[in-house]
RNA sequence: GCCCUCGUAGCUCAGUGGAUAGAGCACCGGUUUCCUAAACCGGGUGUCGCAGGUUCGAUUCCUGCCGAGGGCACCA
């Protein structure tokens, strides 16, 4: 990489200059800044700044005293002391060729680490499958998505798990509903309790129980029954779930019930361990988590007076058993309702034993989805709602993922379902994947005319010399670092913002700079620029779950 | 009341301890004998919510305040 060379020698060019400006050891690290502007270099470094006040000279002779001891180099065109003291290094184009030849060596690989042992769980959506997922799973899929593409791209072995309690009073409000709807359906009185799910799919589900699995259901006794059908829906909804999620590029691993745990004795377990390790007692009847040792402003019931476990009791056998099945990091997709819950869970993993900054728990804030400009209403048992698969039915699964992927988790943002579908131009998911559909058509084209792409090592890079050209070149060298940042930030959206941008300077590139010419060398140069920028954006668009066609169909005019 | 996130251009949002803070949309104008015009080029706008502090340097870090959203159950 470049950088390193950089700091390498501007590191050695410190050495020598160090006795001059007085000072013998502790040499900082020279740091590189990216300027903003082009004629401050392509790359920067403050390190005079910052040690001007330690020499005692001002920050500009400092600078200068260190430019003149940099070694010259072949990749180094020139460096300068310019503002206030910064140093800025002109590279030759050289690192950028090589870049350009590792995309064409590396392919999909490029911007990838090979796995390094490293292992990872996210553990995401993790809905009660007591209906349809909805628009409100969608930004939570995403994510957990993304994130867990990001870190297998940077070296680690990832898990994703679907976590949801089976088992719970959630669950039987939602058994009892189906019940009763079976029952109405072999002509019996039964009425959906007023806090059950009221939602129409209920009876879809009651209606193909009956089929497959006959009216005799009905003369089960009450408990019996009503366990039976909680089952039955249950089995259903995970399979409508599993084929949403599918739909949507979403692939688990593991489907976790809660009640596993349960079967296991993990949470007595937890529980005890935490009492050994003093970290919960029994008061008012019940047994508490200390969770206010560790920044929580409450302690928390783990086993309630009634001898049944909470929910966070549960999620502390849960964290025992996450962790002795060999994660490094265990990564929680948590939507902004959950805020409450990250210093217990962590806290919970430090009194466990644990090292409580190998549990991430990653909040998002919430998507309000609109339609043009009206709040679309949401909330499962009402049955007012809108499921995901009509969200994907609409919009696609590239433009929801990439519209969801491109705030920060942090930014609390507006879908507006109708905007979403329109494919115009403030729609960026086609802006990029239409650069790539063009680069696949320019492909095409020299296929056609019988243009061969010969090795990239016969290919002269140094006629790609225009400002598109090194733009674009600088774009695809960019990548490896980018997306090791984005993965560090556990911030997808730099991904697809990156992905813009390079799309961006292809599009620029393309208007400037006919690639297909009479000039066979220049030919040979731009195509290999073309083909490294769609491997590039393909690779961008796949981190993201998006899709990179070869081609798009031209928007109707009368849109 | 306490906790979390946010407050940046008309709108939607990026971004950063540095040198003149960006993109898209919207608005106006231009570009197609030529590889996809879902494209490109040009045109301008900012007390980076407010006030202090730390720093050589703060929009970025810290504190307080104001505003927006969310959360503060032995529920799930």
């Amino acid at each position: 990489m470049i950088e390193d060379r950089l700091v390498d020698l501007l590191s050695e060019a410190l050495r020598i200059a160090a006795p001059d400006l007085g000072i013998d050891d502790d040499l900082p690290r020279p740091e590189l800044l990216a300027p903003r502007r082009r004629d401050h270099g392509d790359f920067a470094t403050n390190v005079a700044l910052g040690l001007a006040k330690r020499v005692g000279k001002p920050p500009r002779e400092v600078a200068q005293a260190i430019a003149d001891a940099v070694p010259s180099a072949p990749f180094l065109e020139k460096i300068e002391v310019a503002g206030p003291g910064f140093l800025n290094l002109f590279t030759t184009d050289e690192w950028l060729h090589d870049a350009l030849r590792e995309v064409a060596d590396a392919g999909e690989a490029y911007g990838r680490v090979d796995p390094d042992g490293r292992r990872a769980q996210v553990e995401f959506v993790s809905a009660n499958p007591t209906g349809p997922l909805t628009l409100g799973h969608a930004r939570n899929a995403a994510i957990g998505d993304a994130l867990a593409r990001l870190l297998e791209a940077t070296g680690w072995t990832v898990e994703r798990e679907y976590y949801f309690n089976d088992a719970g009073g959630q669950m039987d409000r939602f058994g009892a509903s189906v019940e009763a709807r079976f029952l109405q359906l072999t002509g019996r009185d039964a009425q959906v309790p007023d806090d059950g799910y009221h939602g129409a799919y209920v009876e879809v589900l009651a209606r193909d129980i009956l089929d497959i699995e006959g009216p005799g259901l009905a003369d089960l006794g009450d408990g019996e029954r009503l366990l039976r059908m909680r089952a039955e829906g249950m089995a259903r909804v995970l399979r409508w779930i599993e084929a949403t999620l599918e739909r949507f590029g979403v692939t688990f691993d593991v489907y976790f019930r809660e009640s596993e745990l349960a079967a296991k004795g993990e949470i007595e377990a937890a529980v005890e361990r935490l009492r050994d390790a003093g970290a919960a007692y029994d008061a008012e009847g019940a047994t508490w988590f200390r969770s206010t040792a560790y920044g929580d402003d409450k302690d928390r019931v783990v086993v309630r007076s009634n001898g049944l476990h909470t929910y966070f009791g549960a999620d502390c056998a849960y964290l025992v058993d996450k962790f002795s099945r060999g994660f490094d990091r265990l990564l929680y997709v948590w939507g902004a309702d959950h805020h409450g819950d990250v210093a217990r869970v962590k806290g919970a993993a430090q009194a466990l034993g644990y090292d409580p900054d190998a549990v991430e728990p990653l909040v998002y804030q919430w998507v309000s989805f609109l339609r043009d400009g009206e709040p679309v209403p949401m909330g499962k048992r009402s049955g007012n709602f809108i499921a995901l698969d009509q969200l994907l039915e609409e919009v696609g699964t590239d433009a929801a993922r990439f519209t969801l992927l491109l705030y920060s988790n942090d930014a609390a943002i507006n879908f507006d379902i109708e905007a979403v579908k329109r494919r115009s131009m403030d729609n960026p998911v086609y802006y990029v994947q239409y650069g790539h559909a063009r680069i696949a058509s320019i492909l095409a084209k020299a296929a056609r005319e019988g243009v061969m792409l010969d090795p990239i090592e016969n290919a002269d890079l140094t006629l790609l010399a225009t400002d598109a050209e090194t733009d674009l070149l600088r774009g695809l060298a960019e990548v490896p670092e980018l997306i090791a940042y984005a993965a560090e930030l556990r911030a997808p959206h730099r991904v697809a913002h990156a992905s813009q941008d390079l799309a961006a300077r292809f599009h620029r590139f393309y208007s400037g700079c006919r690639v297909v010419s009479d000039d066979a060398e220049l030919t040979q140069a731009r195509l290999w620029l073309a083909a490294g920028t769609k491997q590039v954006l393909a690779n961008l668009l796949a981190l993201l779950g998006v899709s990179a066609p070869e081609s798009m169909e031209r928007a109707d005019d009368d849109d």
